[in-house]
DNA sequence: AATTTACGTCAGCCTTGTTGACTTTCCAAG
DNA sequence: CTTGGAAAGTCAACAAGGCTGACGTAAATT
């Protein structure tokens, strides 16, 4: 009932119901969500923390650890010991700054961006999937919740990741 | 450009970009999704675990422990740890099964109620300031996706739990 | 009577997060 | 030129919360 009144007025969706939904949704999507990374990672030494690492190394190519400090949100010293271990597996290659040799710009060997596609494909299967099941108009509700569903800063960083958007 | 045909024959939603633009989305959206009850959880000795298993016992009042095991998707001494801090701080009650008396029918005592509506106001007010800043269409394609996204089986335990819906 | 189920528990391990302390390197300002 | 502070790396210790394996008990089922 009152299905179709979705013109703006309505605020039957912001009942406590539709919101615990929506929370639930979250969770269960989210399990869904890395379970295929999870699985491809799993009987090899790595972890969620490494797929993070790769993905926003691949994301952004040359950037700092600092940088991806502020987009993990982990502390250095954890992030260090994954970067570590993906350095010396040779996954990963930390190149002195040029400008400030202080910083080390982080890029994928051709072995980590093997390992980074491996694990895109999948995730990226079962985003399609889902895209294709509901539909561009409930992908641009989609998007748009879970901006707003975002911190601030981490909507900046979200954001600040969109050049080249169509 | 092209930005008005999302008429359903265009496939441009389903481009790499914009599914890596999704996977992106979920995981800085997530963050924000924890980040609330997190930090009321945080000082207290309890975490994530402890939130999860308070939702959902409040959500189904009486479920088991199998059942629980099934929705958190953890093992048994994983759930059993957080449930018996959760018991011994006289959180939640287990109730021996009347039927079937290996069963345990798990509730939350008042305490237990009072920490459950504190975490759920605030995971509840940031889901509402989203989906009001979005709007109810957007909600709409936020829920189809999401569940589009869920493994099968996480799919019917998400419906399962959605008796009383509008 | 034997087996299965539901639950609890002990012990040990792993990943990934944390804090704190310390060092090295380097840029930039005094 | 010196010095302060930022960037990075590292060591140590710890905690939460996953996991496996083994074992025990009570109750239900066959």
């Amino acid at each position: 009932m009152a299905e179709g009144n979705t013109g703006g007025e309505s605020l039957l969706f912001l009942t406590d119901e539709q919101l615990r939904k929506g929370i639930e949704a979250m969770f269960f999507a989210y399990r869904g969500f890395t379970a295929d990374p999870d699985r491809i990672l799993e009987g090899m030494d790595y972890g969620r923390a490494h797929h993070r690492a790769i993905h926003f190394i691949h994301r952004s190519p040359g950037t700092t650890v600092s940088n991806l400090l502020g987009i993990l949100g982990v502390t250095k010293q954890s992030l260090n010991r994954v970067l570590r271990t993906l350095i010396d597996d040779g996954l990963v290659e930390a190149r002195v700054g040029k400008d400030d040799k202080r910083e080390r710009n982080l890029h994928l060997t051709a072995k980590g961006q093997e390992l980074e596609r491996q694990l895109s494909d999948a995730q990226r299967a079962r985003m399609r999937a889902a895209y294709r099941a509901a539909g561009p108009a409930a992908v641009q509700g989609f998007r748009t919740v879970l901006e707003a569903m975002m911190d601030p800063e981490m909507r900046r960083q979200y954001q600040s990741l969109r050049e080249g958007e169509k």
